[in-house]
Order: C-alpha cells, then structure tokens, then sequence
DNA sequence: TCTATAATGTGTGTATTTTACACATTAAAT
DNA sequence: ATTTAATGTGTAAAATACACACATTATAGA
C-alpha cells in the first residue's frame, strides 16, 4: 500500500516529456478494427466471414480485420476496412468491445476495438465475388479463427439487446419492406417465434412506419404493403428509459 | 474497387512473418486504461479524480488511468490501476468504450479503453488521503482534461442504463441498507424522483432482498428495516430481455 | 372460371404491469 | 406527552402485454 502511495505521488510530478518517453517505450501494442459485418438473406441473418490466411488456422474463417494507421482515428479505421470490403462507407457501424488478452493473436501483441455494422446484403453483392470472401448463416458459424468466434458471440449478443432498443433492424431490409419482411428480420435475430397480430400492433403503436401506399410484387399469394422507416420521426422522439427490472 | 480488391487479395496471402513485421512498424500506438470510478456518499454520486500531471491542463481533473503493459491482458490493466489506486481488488469492473482519435492526448498516440468501476466510498476512505486524489460530486464534474468529460458522460449515460438491468446498484452500498439507501442511491445515479410506494413494491416483487430482521441504527426518526442483496437467487434467474420498444 | 392455397389484415378479452395517491405507525427529540 | 420525521402498507385506474380466430386477397392450378 506504501510503495503504491509513492508510485502515485511519482506518477503526479512527471513532465510531458517522461510520459512522452514511457509511451514510446510502451507503445509494443499494435491495435486493431474487426467487424462483425451482418446482413440478412434468405430470412436467415447472415454474417461476412472471410478465410483466414494464416497457416497456424488454414481452413477456419475469420473477422474482417486491419490494423489501425497510427494516425488514424480509430472510428476512421473501422469505416476504412469497411469500404475495402464492401464498397460501402454510409452504413451503420457501432463501435462493441475491444478484446486484449496478451496471446490472443499469433504473430504478437495485437489489442483489437471491435465493431458491429449492419448491411443490406442485395445491394452489396459486388465486393462478395472475392471468394475468400463469403456471407454465412449465423447458425452455422463455430471454430472461427483467433479469438473471433468469442468476438462474434459477443456481437451477436449486442447487436439482439440492441435492435429492440433501437431501430437497426431497418438496416438491413430494402428502404421499401413488408411487415412480414420486417417480422422475419426479428425473428432471425431474436432466434424466437413472435405473434404476428402482436408484431404488428406494437409497429403501429409506435408509429414509426409510412405507408408508402404500394404492395409487394411477385409475391406467390396476397401481396403485402410496403412501409418505409420514419427516421425523421425517430430522431425527433427522444425516448427516456426508465424500468428498474433485473 | 478494383484497388481495393487487390489489396485484399494481397492480404489474403500474407505469411505470418509479413504479418508479424507489419504489425511491428504498426505499433506506434500506446494503450492506456482509464477507469470511471463511481462512489456513492451523502446521498450523492461521485467519481473519483485526480490532478492532472501534465502542464497544458494544470489546474484540471482527469480521470485515474496509466499505459497498458506490453504482456499485460487489457483486463489485468484495468484491475491493476484500480487496486494502486483505490487498494481494491475484488470490485466491480466493467469495459466501457475506446477512445482512439488521434489527437486526444498531448504525449502522443495514445488509445485508451474506459472502465467504469464502482465502489463503497466508505470502505476505503484510505486511499482518497493523497491530497492529488478527490471525490467530486457528479453535478459538479465540468471541464476536465484530456477528452475525459467525454469519457465520464459516456460512462455516466452506460451506468445510468446498465444500472436499471443489473444490480450494480448494491457495490455502492453497503452490505446491509435500507429500502431509502437504495432509492436514493437510484435516484442520485439517474437523476430523478421516484415514489417511495412503487420503488418498494418493485424491489419486493423482484424478491432478491434478504430481510435481515435488524433496523438501522442512530436514525433521528423512525429506523428502517435492514436488506442484504441475494446475489445467488440472481444468478440463477437469468432474466431474459424481450420487448421491442424505441 | 372455379377452387384450393397461402398468405395478409384486423379486433377483443384477459392478464400483467405501471402509475398515482393517502393514512396509520414507529422511534427519537423536545 | 407532544411533536417531528421518517417508515410501512393498499387500492383503484390506466397502460401494456399476451393469447387467440376469422374474414380478405391474390395466385396457382384444375
């Protein structure tokens, strides 16, 4: 207790210098961005896995990642390795955890700040074609490499707790969807079974849907109507969360 | 894209070595743990400050934090600046958010990743005695250094929601409290008045208080029965969280 | 064109949860 | 004994969540 009492005192005497010194003698820690890239197909939540090239896990796939530019932001980097591999920059990304176990990776000290993005798969195909690179359900994803099957996990968590809490969902559908379309996309994340008058309602009650006064096409039996988000709405309602409830 | 699909291609087939050497010129980046440590004393939430050391910000709090060691797990960090800090080691403590723009620290490229901790500001006043060290009521925490007041709102705002879904509340009380010790405890993390009737029937139709058929002592006025949380009966719960709502 | 199929679209009753609110009780201080 | 300042408790109304059934619409195929 008495040597940390004079390591604090120390610690508040240093100059700008001393710590200038001790970062760049500290700094052995290279840092990363892997993203958990979702998007939904097929009525299946799907996530972007590309193959690891790493012999140490030949065959086992793993997160999009890169090492952080050491003068780049760290949210720049995420929205970087974004763009490299789907050719889009105005998605949504969110910024989950960051993983920092000293042997976490192979080739040395590796810190990695993971982030979450969601993305609709049909308008992003182009960039897939890569075939390293490959969209896969999330209920078959197990072994991955490094420690990103525990990153994925975690993700997958974060990203169920969120999308009830917020409107993400709406991310990975077509600007136009049907309600059914929006169920199914709950339902994959959620990984349960909802009532669809139930569904509906709660979506109306909110009041966060235009009607865009069309009906889907092609549809094998009654077409549904099409609705698009309200963000303006949203962005506008401000909701206060308040329930103590564990 | 056609750039970009060659990068990743070349990516794809880096040996180790490659990686290893790329990751060496990389890490240029310094990690630093900052912790967000909350106390709760005279019916008021606090966090724990310390002077700043650098020149630039003389005059200014900050945040308690140090520079990761290059074979230290990020978690063993946060844990080791906290028990120099406060002497605790058996506390709460949980990973927050990343920081990483490139200019938030003068000594240069510094990312930190945030913790928020909470404590029993009675159990260890000894520490707080370096005159360095303070506790600043949260209604009182405006202009601090570095982009800690960034920080500090980002870990109040994820406290004040967390707090409502898990029972963080008690690690700033102490072992036995009164149903007022917890609302006030509650009303000062999130900043609002509840009803002493409602507060109470939640918390007893919870039932994870143990009644410890004792009354508090030395109180000017009637004395309240005594509770201890029953953190076993609550592990076993495993509460799931459904219901869309924004 | 008729029928079968497979969806969409809607309403109601019940149970549960949240909210608002008032009075009796207890211990300490005077 | 009285005053004071809390604790402790119950009930009605409102809002929300949940369970559940039937009519409607378009397509596909006979």
């Amino acid at each position: 207790m008495l040597t940390e009492d004079k390591i604090t005192q120390a610690k508040n005497a240093k100059t700008l210098q001393a710590i200038q010194s001790e970062v760049e003698n500290t700094n052995k820690i290279a840092l990363s961005v892997d993203c958990v890239i979702f998007g939904f197909d097929e009525n299946k939540l799907q996530v972007l896995l590309i193959r690891s090239d790493l012999k140490k896990y030949s065959g086992k796939w793993s997160l999009l990642g890169d090492l952080v530019f050491p003068k780049e932001d760290l949210d720049a980097a995420a929205y970087r390795i974004l763009k490299q591999r789907t050719g889009l920059s105005d998605v949504y990304l969110e910024q989950v955890h960051t993983f920092g176990a000293v042997n976490r990776h192979p080739a040395g000290r590796v810190v990695t700040v993971t982030y979450c993005s969601l993305i609709n798969v049909r308008h992003h195909k182009i960039n897939i074609l890569d075939n390293e690179l490959h969209w896969h359900d999330i209920k078959n994803v197990t072994d991955l490499a490094f420690d990103h099957q525990q990153i994925f996990d975690n993700c997958l968590k974060q990203l169920q707790k969120r999308v009830q809490e917020h409107p993400l969902g709406f991310n990975l559908l077509p600007k136009k969807f049907s309600l059914r379309d929006l169920q199914n996309l709950y339902e994959a994340i959620l990984d349960i079974k909802m009532d669809r008058r139930n569904f509906r309602k709660k979506f109306f009650t909110m009041d966060l849907l235009i009607d865009l006064n069309e009906m889907e096409q092609d549809a094998p039996h009654r077409p549904g109507k099409l609705y698009k988000f309200n963000f303006e709405k949203y962005e506008k309602k401000n909701k206060k969360w308040v329930g103590i409830d564990f």
